[in-house]
DNA sequence: TTTTGTGATAGATTTTTACTATATGTCCAT
DNA sequence: ATGGACATATAGTAAAAATCTATCACAAAA
């Protein structure tokens, strides 16, 4: 095996033209790199120089041999450079895990603002069913995590981000009940939408089907908010939308109803996670401050900022 | 400094996902890997891994950095894997240095030949002034010098190659004595043309002149033999023309006559030549026996093999 | 709770690298 | 010829770096 250093020892004996003039610039003795260039030598199998009295000379191998060895070097100091960009830890790929049901209605309001005040930051998202999210955070496939997850492990911190709250879609030829706080309103023999089981939204209506007396519709096993809507529009049944989907989708009046819950009593929390020793925990910390403050800044007409 | 053990350190415990197993691949202990990852990360500035109790994830940085890491160890093996057919001798650039009165009518009877039994093997041609020739050899500007040089110093190998005749050239519609041994020849008051005086035929050319009675003309200073053919053929004098240059350039007869010397006492000699204590003497030997056998079966009509 | 598997640490040891001093060889000027 | 200047090579020692052994500390799984 042979270094760095010894690469840079032949360059440098190569420009200098003598051992001991490498030597001076380099800053060590001559018997050093008589030792080290017989040492890359023979890891190389090619003589590199031929040492003359009045001067030492490349050989005809040693010649090929040294812009190979120049370019090694160069691409070794533009790794040293990179690793000292990176090291400022806004200049990196996080890998950001987000549930379908809120990445596409979440990250368009967030995204500019960070793109903005972190220049060198990329995000790479991929979304993912919620169970999943907490389990690839823990298992190292996300850095970063926003969705909606209440309890987590030690290792991992949890930031409550936002509440959300749900709305009651019903097609517009269906008659409903006016707007009302959900636990007192009877929607009994009322068929109900929701997405598959994997997701927190849909353990939260099925405790609001329990209350009400509602159907829990079983055909459908989906994941998408958009097909949701359209079944509720073709008079399949009714269905819980959190409030980002609504404001993001704006379902035309005429095709859908969408009320708000008095009370506010039905709703998900989104919450920022990262596992708890991350060495960039506290460039996390500042992402979550930063996240925080848009979200209070511009999405508070739509959802309940926390923490 | 960092080495590329610990690049490559750096990658097998990126692959192997622990410590431990990447110790084990590697062959050495994983305090080793502890110590020598840390270095890294100290030169680097970045934090690589992420160490859980259960696993060892690549930070967000040190993702980035992965593939710059491979990068350089591949180019690295590269180099190596270089080397290995460089130590092949023949599988390098030679300089090879030639005067400009040798090279254009010699090579291009050696080169295709050269190839084939050296398939690996490049001539990095440059041509010279004779006298330059022995210098940049001695200097370490060529490899290897074929050219009229008699007298070398100690450091030098010259192996003879072959002698050159030269022939008299001169225009059709002058009067010229008959073939005959150039020694008995009078050629007082007639003009001869020769290249410039850093050329060892120009110094062959004076002492016939001397021997003839001839006049040297001083008008043209250069080097192209075809040059003197024209002024030959436009009746500025007459020139001495060696064999190689005619052979290959046929100057057509009603234009120029072209008359050989009885006795053959006027020529030059070609030596190849190289440092005694070049790395690759073993194989310009190999050369040398080479361009000697193809002299002898493709020239032996037009020179005299030596040696 | 015990076991197993993870990385970290301390100290001894081996290996590598570099230095000092000196040898050897060539060139050049005396 | 011969000594001085200047080149690389070599030997032996010192310093630094890399590695190993043994052990610790911790967390997850049995």
């Amino acid at each position: 095996m042979a270094s760095l250093r010894q690469l840079e020892y032949f360059v440098a004996i190569a420009d200098a033209g003598s051992l001991r003039q490498a030597a001076q610039r380099l800053g060590v003795t001559q018997p050093t790199l008589t030792v080290q260039l017989r040492a890359l030598e023979e890891v190389l199998g090619v003589t590199l120089f031929e040492r003359t009295r009045s001067a030492t000379l490349l050989t005809p191998g040693g010649r090929g041999l040294l812009p190979e060895a120049r370019a090694l070097i160069a691409q070794w100091r533009n790794i040293v450079e990179s690793a000292h960009l990176i090291s400022e830890h806004s200049h990196s790929t996080y890998r950001l895990g987000v549930p379908q049901t809120l990445g596409p209605y979440l990250l368009p309001s967030l995204l500019p603002s960070l793109h903005q005040r972190f220049q060198q930051l990329r995000l790479h998202v991929r979304e993912e069913v919620p169970d999943m999210l907490l389990k690839g955070l823990e298992e190292g496939q996300f850095d970063l995590v926003i969705g909606p997850i209440s309890t987590v492990p030690e290792a991992v911190v949890r930031e409550p981000l936002f509440r959300e709250p749900l709305f009651l879609a019903s097609p517009v030829d269906m008659a409903v009940p006016p707007l009302a706080d959900v636990g007192e309103v009877d929607l009994s023999g009322l068929e109900i939408l929701a997405v598959d089981e994997r997701h927190t939204l849909r353990r939260a209506v099925e405790r609001i089907c329990e209350q009400t007396g509602a159907r829990l519709n079983n055909d459908y096993e989906g994941t998408s908010l958009d097909t949701l809507r359209q079944m509720v529009v073709m008079g399949m049944g009714l269905a819980f939308l959190p409030a980002l989907y609504v404001r993001s989708e704006i379902p035309r009046p005429e095709e859908l109803r969408v009320q708000p819950l008095q009370g506010g009593r039905l709703f998900r929390e989104h919450a920022f996670l990262y596992r708890r020793h991350a060495p960039s925990r506290q460039f996390y910390r500042e992402l979550h401050s930063h996240i925080r403050d848009v979200i209070s800044r511009d999405l508070s007409d739509t959802v309940t900022p926390l923490g």
